[in-house]
DNA sequence: CATGAATGAGTGTTCATTCAT
DNA sequence: GATGAATGAACACTCATTCAT
């Protein structure tokens, strides 16, 4: 009665499904904004609760231990970033050249590593290994839409071939990855960095007779 | 009489070759082995010692303190860089191309990434916020001196002008420092990467009518 | 029923009375207790810890550090010495001796430092010169206390004047401080040391003709 | 030849008596000096070899421990103590008023408290019990020196009779010991000191009709 | 005689985690 | 659902002490 659409049925169960989300959500928040201000060492259970104001032990109640939270964030993080980037090349008309695509691409990427609300993946780089290596599937995934779209570049003839995608891939989506740690100093946008790294890797810097 | 020219003989002290002289040399050998391999949290004053067969608190005749040992970690480890590429740089002909002397340029800097006995500068990416400022001016001093390459090949005429070179030149630094993360995965050599990221740079992936 | 008149009943509860009500004041008697017996190097986390049954590491729920405790050892300690003494002197009629009200002091003082329950004060010459020195306030307005009631004797014409009084209070209470110390040796209860002091302050020893 | 008195014999062992003494004599020093100005806690092995310039493990071929520094830095200064005011006392005529007696001896005592010479006794007030408790003995011994001289003034009929002499000797003395403490924030002079704790004890504070 | 180098026990402190309430 | 209180394991660090050289 109370909803007349089937989309978000009211009653326990519902409430189960909803509440619980968001304060999970909010412990995640939360930590990821720790670890991104203040480093990984710094988000210790009691300063992640202290922020959504509860005490430490409580957190216990909504996440089985901390790896949990941090791997939480990682996943949701990459995930966001995967869903983002696809829709976007998705969302492209097919006919749509290259330099249009990757451009789009790399915005996106770029946006989301930088982007206020996005701050999970400025996660990643404080992490220790061990829980690095547990995202590890997903990241390949990633690498599989990019991989994807310079393979159609190649295909469509408007990408040089000759070069090995799985070495250009890793080597372009590192460099791209570094962006949020310089971006802060030399102030620049992420417009102007997705420009100047799509412009360099199309057409490089030698000079052209 | 046990060596009559100033080579090192064989035998008993052969052996110091390959072991560090200095404990100190032991000690920053066996921080820097367990950063790279294990993180920052896992190197711990007892790990650390461990690995040099002694007791948490000898270390501490040695160095003063963690800090100490990780400082001299990243000090040493830009150093060698600076000292090595501006010593490539400037050993090759002045009229040398420009191509000639970035794949120079990098190849050093990557395979100083990458060599064994240089694990040094892996150490700076796990490294906190706290401790990577301290090393800020020998790593600006770095891009200064790749700073200067890409200048002359302006000058040169070689590279296309136009580039915001503040800009550029972190993003390729950047990018290129990514590197050993993936190159073990990938298992390309750093001469493989080095004309990669050469060629990239230069010429662009784009295809030429 | 359990207790008819108001005084407390025997039980479980009247166990209250003898343990510390609160957790933060058994830390604080089990840390007081030690420096007196052992000093202030034994009174080690661990050695206070075990006295209230806990591990080192619990207290840090109670008390942010160490010296957190010490000082609240020393501020109670003292808090509670000027209180005592304040309010003895201002109970007793305004036309008592002189004599009379040093008297009283006297006592309540020396009996605060001898006393079971207030072993606070025993602590202060076991601390190192750092922490003393941050008492150095509280103890100065004490000083006062006794500065006033010897001037009022002054005043009063009881008390032979020429004498200087910012010598003469602290040499006193020196002396009075140092009474825990051999009181325990000589066996002499805080009446008759009381009493000693004050005789031999107002009449002194040297034979009259 | 070169000692022509049979008292200090040159050979191996008068080398041996003589020039260990004067290191261990310096050792002791720079152990007391330490203790006095920045408190036992600052006094490590390390600090006192440094302050005779050596390395902490040399000290042990002087000292079989540091207790045993300790421990004779505290007897010397009791000895010292003992000696010269057991010389002064001898020193003066049979037939000098007790009143002078008095003042002389406790002259003595004070200057060697508080003396630049003389710091070893500075130290006694900054040890934990379990090493204070070892000079027990020679503490004893110094205080029935006091006991003797204060006897010989009942005696002599100068010092009202009637007071327990076992009570007031380390009263006194109790004060007298607290002395250095406040002479250093008062300022005066130990023969002011010395005056106002003579004439204190003689002839009281309260006013004489 | 003195040192360089090491050790072992111990210090204050932190933190993820647990659990009865 | 959340908290107060506690724990145990770890951490960086200090220090008296030992001993081969």
């Amino acid at each position: 009665m109370r909803a007349r659409n089937g989309k978000r049925p009211r009653g326990a169960d519902a409430v189960e499904t909803v509440k619980p989300k968001t304060m999970r959500a909010a412990i995640l928040d939360a930590a990821a904004e720790i670890i991104v201000r203040q480093g990984y060492d710094a988000c210790t259970m009691r300063a992640v609760a202290a922020l959504v104001d509860m005490k430490a032990g409580s957190l216990y109640y909504h996440f089985k231990s901390k790896d949990e939270i941090v791997e939480e964030i990682l996943n949701q993080g990459i995930e966001t970033l995967y869903t983002r980037v696809a829709e976007t090349i998705r969302s492209l008309p097919q006919e749509a050249p290259f330099a249009e695509r990757l451009l789009a691409a790399v915005q996106v990427h770029i946006s989301s590593l930088v982007g206020k609300d996005q701050k999970y993946m400025h996660v990643y780089e404080h992490l220790p290994p061990t829980i690095k290596r547990r995202s590890r599937k997903m990241r390949e995934k990633y690498a599989q839409l990019w991989h994807g779209l310079f393979a159609d570049g190649v295909a469509s003839g408007e990408t040089a071939d000759g070069h090995d995608l799985s070495l250009l891939v890793p080597y372009f989506l590192g460099g791209l990855n570094r962006v949020p740690e310089w971006s802060r100093a030399s102030g620049a946008s992420s417009e102007q960095i997705a420009a100047l790294a799509v412009a360099t890797l199309l057409d490089g810097i030698g000079a052209r007779q």
